[in-house]
DNA sequence: TTTATTTATTGACATATATCAAGCATTTTA
DNA sequence: TAAAATGCTTGATATATGTCAATAAATAAA
């Protein structure tokens, strides 16, 4: 095994344990992949625009949001070690109904369309972590869908705290508000209610 | 290219236009379904079941529900041309957190999960094919999302119409209502005030 | 067809959450 | 450090939607 002296050995780590990857293709991915530093509150897709990279978080927060009506809705929250990008822009590489903004300063790994394309021709092989991924990232998308289905503003909350625990404290609340497309005021009150047990 | 004189006829068509298929491709693959005949009413997979099975509707409505609470939640509403299977289930063989209906009477092909990794195994372009499927649905599950998110009852009525305008009239409103998160009382309140104008 | 069952509509009322507003707390900027 | 800006909390009130109930309509069963 090839050790990648780097940031981004955690996810040449979490790929290899998906299933083991030939060398050169680990090579080829390090390679891939730019490291960028970002500040805090920046956006790094802009709704309309599409989205032709993947982020992979080394390390910070992000959240995807959209506009509904006047409104904005938090439609993701996105931690280290997750990848950051506008599937449905990604995908067909058409303009994104969606924005991506850091919540804190981030360390990100960013790799371009193109380079994936290059790297699934290449080595057949990867077409199977790619599949994967996309996998697990309709498993979470199913879970925001469950979220939002829940029966009230508590509920969701209670879900919310259970499948984000680790980042809870450090995402601001109107983001989680957002999130739970509930108002920022409903979501202190619940938390009061919370506090009070 | 082989004409397969059947129901299957539109699911090949559908995949040779992703990208045509070799040919022992499209006689495996048709030979993989098998064709059901089910009635109204009928569960097709249960709750707490794995999905063993990606069934093509060749037919007929259906539905897929779960339970929140005492309230029962339709996640989906699938028609003709359509892959019915409970994604979070079937991708890792675990239980199913929720179960598929049909609304009517169905004509289903139905193809195993092991005759689908054979398949995936034996012909390495099926994967592309497989991919774009996932993603496919992957966006329709975003959409669902975004349905969620709209302001209030009348605006998740308004976005369900415009993306089931073809079969919203078979779907019994009650069900109909449950996929929108509203009661059934609030669904019929703004079909009343739609008809007004 | 006739009856029974399920589904949809409508009204009265209850309730959760949104909205608006003010004050407090925290973070950012100068 | 002070000032400004932003975010959070709490209260008063409005409003959309849920709940319950009764009736009508549509569908299924006898």
């Amino acid at each position: 095994m090839i050790i990648f002296n780097t940031q981004l050995q955690p996810l040449l780590d979490m790929l290899n344990n998906m299933q083991p990857m030939e060398q050169a293709l680990q090579t080829s991915l390090h390679n891939s992949f730019e490291i960028i530093e970002v500040p805090k509150k920046t956006i790094i897709l802009h709704e309309g625009k599409v989205c032709t990279k993947v982020w992979y978080i080394v390390k910070g927060l992000l959240r995807s949001y959209c506009l509904v009506g006047d409104k904005e809705n938090t439609t993701r929250i996105m931690h280290s070690n997750y990848l950051a990008l506008a599937p449905g822009s990604y995908f067909t590489q058409t303009p994104s109904t969606e924005s991506i903004e850091t919540i804190s300063p981030c360390t990100l790994a960013a790799i371009t369309y193109p380079s994936m394309q290059q790297l699934l021709a290449a080595y057949p092989q990867f077409n199977y972590h790619n599949r994967l991924l996309t996998e697990q990232y309709f498993y979470k998308l199913e879970q925001r869908l469950y979220m939002l289905r829940q029966q009230d503003a508590a509920a969701k909350y209670a879900f919310f705290l259970a499948n984000y625990t680790t980042y809870a404290t450090y995402i601001p609340q109107k983001y989680i508000a957002s999130f739970l497309h509930i108002t920022a005021e409903t979501l202190s009150r619940v938390r009061a209610q919370y506090k009070k047990r």
